[in-house]
DNA sequence: CTTTTACGTCAGCCATGTTGACATATCTAC
DNA sequence: GTAGATATGTCAACATGGCTGACGTAAAAG
């Protein structure tokens, strides 16, 4: 952690950053996600139920391929979830109005409660580290989690004043305005 | 982050904001922890081993407890890898010279070829990411990630140059020097 | 010597991921 | 309008990795 400026062993000061970096982002990922999962239980509910009303609460009429690519799991997986937060009453099903064959998600208001519930302890979390880390930190923050994340998932993090390549896409993805 | 000082609805682009860092550690970690899995599966095991190599190969030493308190589950659910591990020639045990209820836990050679085979990828992510976003921003990555980490266990990311409250650590944990 | 601590183990349960196969409704293209 | 692709759902079986509870042993600490 002293030897800046090129050291007699720059090669281990890289590997150590990388290091403190796969951990910073463990341990953040921990103790972001350890919260939540009391108020879950209450409801029988697991972090995978926390994910999918998060996502549909955020893209509502999102359809199921959607939410299967952003979670990156099988549909027999958010089959069972989905399934049990539609019959609970959390979430409706619409068909799409374009292709009826989609089933359009959205909260409902329990689900909109329910989700609030969730993610309040995590963005107090978030907003206690945002402020006392200042905005700059905060603008690092974000630039690297989102070059972290694999390029194809970008698109959602992109800011409008970003010089260079700024596409055409200011909306989110592709769902939102299918209602 | 335009209308600072009270801009239209000031709570609104919070909430926006907040979503969003929620969003890039979801997306960031799901794509961090992606890429090793294939490996794992070559071998028979999965992510919990990982975990369990990883901060092994960190903290040569380490001792059970310590471990469990940086995994946060039970000793049931680690001593299912860890046993594995310890018997397919990865790890091996060692009793404390201290306390020799103590069991020291080390890579071997073999776990170290695996530890390494494991993250390079993970590296090599964070390189680029890293590169990518600069010094200046991996700053604030590191200052907000470590604000949102829980305050116990903040003290694994102390920076010497840190003005202000810098107690007396310098050496990690506690480990690391058990031997 | 008694109690506490560090660690391990057995047994069973649950949540959540996987693969594979098959069904249905709907859209798209020829 | 029929064939094929697509969006979704479902059944079944399996693996991983959490959990609780109970019990055991060796060593340290009082």
């Amino acid at each position: 952690m002293a030897d800046v400026k090129g050291g007699p062993n720059p090669l281990f000061l890289r590997e150590e950053e990388l290091r403190q970096a796969m951990e910073l982002l463990f341990f953040a990922y921990r103790d972001f996600t350890g919260e939540p999962d009391q108020i879950l239980a209450d409801y029988g509910f697991g972090r995978a139920h926390h994910r999918v009303i998060y996502f549909v609460g955020r893209n509502p009429g999102i359809t199921v391929s959607e939410l299967l690519a952003i979670l990156r799991i099988t549909k027999q997986s958010l089959s069972r979830v989905l399934g049990q937060l539609v019959r609970d009453g959390f979430i409706t099903q619409r068909p799409g109005l374009r292709d009826r064959r989609q089933r359009l998600l959205e909260l409902t208001d329990k689900g909109r409660e329910l989700e609030n519930k969730l993610t309040e302890q995590q963005r107090i979390r978030i907003a206690r580290a945002y402020r006392t880390a200042g905005a700059e930190a905060v603008e690092g923050f974000r630039t690297v989690l989102t070059n972290i994340i694999d390029e194809a998932d970008r698109g959602r993090f992109e800011r409008p004043e970003a010089p260079g390549k700024q596409g055409a896409k200011a909306a989110p993805p592709k769902s939102a305005a299918r209602r």
